[in-house]
DNA sequence: AGTTTGACTTGTT
DNA sequence: TAACAAGCCAAAC
């Protein structure tokens, strides 16, 4: 059986660059809505593992950078910025730059 | 096996 | 609009 952590960081992996999805959208699409805290531990656990994990491509669902340390939040508006992104004052719109998986591309996992 | 922990979310003040 | 509180759930201890 695939873990939770898994299939995070696999739908994570599809997001297109220039796209952004949140964590709780991240959690649902992973099968557990609600757990969007958790996704949080895969981001940092898949960071260590592999450097060019698209982390920066995850927000809160205010579109505002999540990040725990304050230095890291311009490390993710920096390359956010690399791929078309605009941040402002650590936020960014998403009605634009929200990804929805069902209208780009075919998902990692099709559920179900 | 029970407890603690969060790079979150949503509702209430 | 901003601050606070409670809920949430997989992983790590």
């Amino acid at each position: 059986m695939e873990t939770f952590s898994e299939r995070v960081a696999a739908w994570v992996r599809a997001v297109p660059s220039g796209r952004v999805v949140t964590y709780g959208q991240l959690a649902t699409l992973a099968g557990s809505p609600g757990a969007a805290r958790q996704v949080s531990g895969v981001l940092r656990r898949e960071t260590l593992r592999d450097a060019w994990f698209p982390w920066h491509r995850v927000v809160n669902a205010q579109g505002g950078i999540s990040t725990y340390k304050v230095g890291e939040g311009e490390l993710q508006a920096a390359l956010l910025a690399r791929e078309g992104v605009m941040v402002v004052d650590g936020a960014l719109r998403l009605e634009v730059y929200l990804w929805r998986p069902a209208e780009d591309g075919p998902p990692p996992k099709p559920n179900r």
